[in-house]
Formats: structure tokens, sequence, C-alpha cells
DNA sequence: TTGCGTCCATACGCTCGCGTATGGTTGGAT
DNA sequence: ATCCAACCATACGCGAGCGTATGGACGCAA
């Protein structure tokens, strides 16, 4: 009845980048100082020998951790919406994607709090700023002009980055289901608005004036059936 | 010329609520885990002797500094702008106050991000509804529902929470002067509309109907005047 | 088989923070 | 003058994490 030990998947020895993984899965749960090397190797099943031969030091662990980071936030989260012509559904897309997932958003919140750390605070800075850039086309694709593309990217970021808060700190304040749905619907609606229509100097510019062509779009915020995993 | 000591303010020993209000300060520049014992001692010129009088352990010191923190919370920010009779006013001095003042906001930040700590996230959970139940009875009496009422109130302070972490991650993407003015204006536009125009559903009701009176206040969002401190 | 490079275990010294034990120094009441 | 309590210093043991120094175990090529 002794189980064959399958040597299949077991340990084929850990690479640098297991090591980076689980440095950012403790970041997500117990902040910067759960990245430390002991547990981290009890966790992995193995002694410090282990990771003293990939890295030279514990900082040498947060950098790789933090390139891994910052390669998956910017490869896997802009690049699977970057495909989408539609300015207004990809700002759309951004939200659904960003309340739907909240496990990148808790490990950003994670990362962030630990901004006292100038390498950390690089990194954030960085990812962030680059966020926001992205944003700021999409409103100035919809025919905003830099300023204005520049404060609705702003706040659609912060209201964004507020959930994830809310989610985190009390989550029986976020809804879920039908409500969440609403919720969402009343964001979008209002974080995106028709060009000409938008808020001061309302008849500086009569209709959407970039020749984005896709301007006035679907608008269709319906077929809201997000939430994935909590 | 040896200068005789000052005894006015130098040191008529330390009470517990020096210790606490230390402990914030740690908390606000390095985290949590900043709230440490001998640390702290070292910055208040005193040793461990010292504190282990004034509490039975380092969790003692956390929840002592955890009910200043919510003594202040509801007592400052809340109790002076309450009593300010026009809800649309009480909103926007919400925001106004919170985003001149940045420091209550920046310890926020520190103290919620150490959720995993039962006891902080007993505290964080508290405030955290406090406000949300403020913000959703500013919305209620300007005549929202309940169910709209709650959503905008989320969203609002979602824009709020969203802006603290900005500022603090990237600081070179929140404007200043005019430019600042400028979005908070917007923001405010944007996150208290007029009753009956809402959003879903427009035609359902009319206009302001709960008898609150003040409902179609002044609704000059100009004299912005704000930045305090950064 | 021998040799070498990869990957990891074991053992050690160091620092730092927690908590305890104990003694010392004040100021005020009697 | 004396005594007590408030307040703090000093010294110790403990655990945990970092970094180093080794010494295996294992695979693979010559």
């Amino acid at each position: 009845m002794k189980a064959a030990i399958d040597r299949s998947d077991a340990k084929p020895s850990l690479t640098a980048e297991d090591w980076a993984r689980a440095a950012l899965d403790a970041m997500a749960a117990g902040g910067l100082d759960a990245v430390a090397v002991e547990p981290l190797a009890r966790r992995l099943g193995v002694t410090k020998g282990s990771f003293y031969w990939h890295f030279v030091n514990r900082e040498a662990l947060l950098r790789a951790a933090l390139e891994l980071w910052e390669k998956r936030e910017t490869e896997d989260v802009l690049a699977r919406v970057g495909d989408e012509p539609d300015p207004y559904a990809r700002i759309v897309k951004v939200f659904k994607e960003a309340n739907a997932g909240y496990r990148s958003g808790r490990l950003y919140l994670a990362i962030a709090a630990a901004e006292d750390n100038p390498l950390v605070r690089e990194f954030v800075q960085r990812v962030s700023e680059r966020r926001m850039q992205y944003l700021v086309t999409c409103y100035e694709a919809l025919g905003f002009d830099a300023a204005r593309a520049q404060h609705w990217a702003r706040f659609a970021y912060a209201t964004f980055m507020g959930n994830l808060q809310i989610r985190r700190d009390t989550p029986a304040l976020m809804p879920s289901g039908a409500a969440f749905n609403e919720y969402l619907k009343l964001m979008i609606k209002t974080l995106i608005p028709r060009t000409g229509v938008d808020d001061l100097a309302a008849a500086e510019r009569p209709v959407a004036i970039d020749g984005a062509g896709t301007g006035t779009a679907s608008h269709r915020s319906d077929e809201l059936n997000t939430e994935k995993s909590s």
C-alpha cells in the first residue's frame, strides 16, 4: 500500500523563478517582510542551502519577484485587452477584469504598502504610471484633449484602486450578484462620458472630434456577466 | 555656560498615550511591524523598562494605538464636518478634507495594509464601515433611495481611497495648484449628481422626492482653495 | 570508474526584537 | 526624615531570520 513515489512533478529541482513566484505569493499574503528566506524554504520543502545557491541574498530574491510581477502586470493584463479596438470597450474591459480578478489587485495593494523600500517603490511607480498612461490613451482615443484625458483617467484609476481597497478591507460593503452589476454599470456609465457632453465647458467641442472613428461606438453597458472567482 | 536644563517640557515622564501616539507615527512610516518596542523606546529616548511599565506586551500597545486612531477618526474627521446642514456641502467637505490632509489618509493605508492581523482588521473594518455609512446618509439626504445611496457612497468612497493610493504611490501623477482644483471639481460634479437626473431609470423620480428641503442647494463647486500641507 | 558541476542539507555565528527580573531614582504624602 | 509608588535602567534568556561555510547526493560526460 506504500504508494509509489510519483516522480512526474515531484521535485525536479527548484528554479529561481520558483522562488520568485513563492515570494510573490508570500507578499500577497503577508506583505514585504513575509518574503523571508527561511520561511519560504520551509514552504517549498527545502532549506536555506537551496536558496543561497540561486540568489546571493534576500534583496536579489525581492528584485526577481518584483521583476516577475512587472512582467505579469504588463504582459498579461494589458496585452490581453490591448487588441480591443474600441477605446470605450477597452476601459470597460479593464474595469471588469480588475474587479473580477482581485487576485492581482490584492497583490498590488500588498506590494504598494511597502513603498518605504526604495526598490519596491521603483517598481510600483513604474507599473502604476504605465497603467495610468494606458487609461489616458484610452480617454484620448475617445476624443478628450490631453488635460481632460488625464483627469478622467486618474479619476477612473482611483475609483478602481479604491474598489480593491474596499473589497479587501470591508468585503461586506461590496455587493455581489445583480447588485454588483448595477454598481459596475453605474461606475462605467459615470466614468466614460460621451465626449461633448462631459463636464466643464460643455459647449467647447460639440461632438467627438478626434478622428478615431470608433468614438460613438456601441455604448451598451449591459451583458455584464462578470464575477469569476472571489 | 552649561545651559540650565529646561524642565518645562523636557521629559516629565511618558504616558501610555505618548507611546500610542509614537506607535501610530511608526505605523504610518513603516507599517505594522514598525510598531516594535525597542525601536520605539529608542525614539522616545527611554528603554524597554519604561514600556513594560505602561503595557503588558506589544499587542497591548497595538490595541491602544488602534483605539487612539479610531477615536481620532470618528471625533476629529466626522465631528468637524457633522455640523454642516447641507448634505451636498458635507460630501464636498469630506472630499476636500481628505485630499488636503493626506496625513490621516496615509495612516489609513498603512494600517489597512496589515489586515492579516485580526486586531487590526477589526478596527479597520469598523472605521471603514462608519465612514461609508456617513456617506450613505449624505446621499440619502440628497434624495437617493437606499440602494442608490449605497452605490454612490461606495463609488465616492472608492474614488477617495484611490486618490490616496495614487498620491502615495505615484505623487507625480497627482496634479497640484489649479489643475488639482479642476480635478477636484470634476470629481465632485460627477460624484454628486442632481437627484432625478442621476443614472439608470431616469424617469422614475422626477425630482428630489425626500423632503430634506436642502435638496437642490447651492451646488456651487467653486472657491476650491484647498491645498493645505502636502 | 572517475571527475565535475548542479543542487541542496547541516551547522554555526551574528543581529534584533520580545519578555522578565531586578535594581535604582525621583517626587510627594505623612 | 521617611516611606511608598510611579517611572525607568540594566541585564539576561529566548527565538527567529540572515548570511556563511562546509559537506554530501546525484546526474552526466569522458
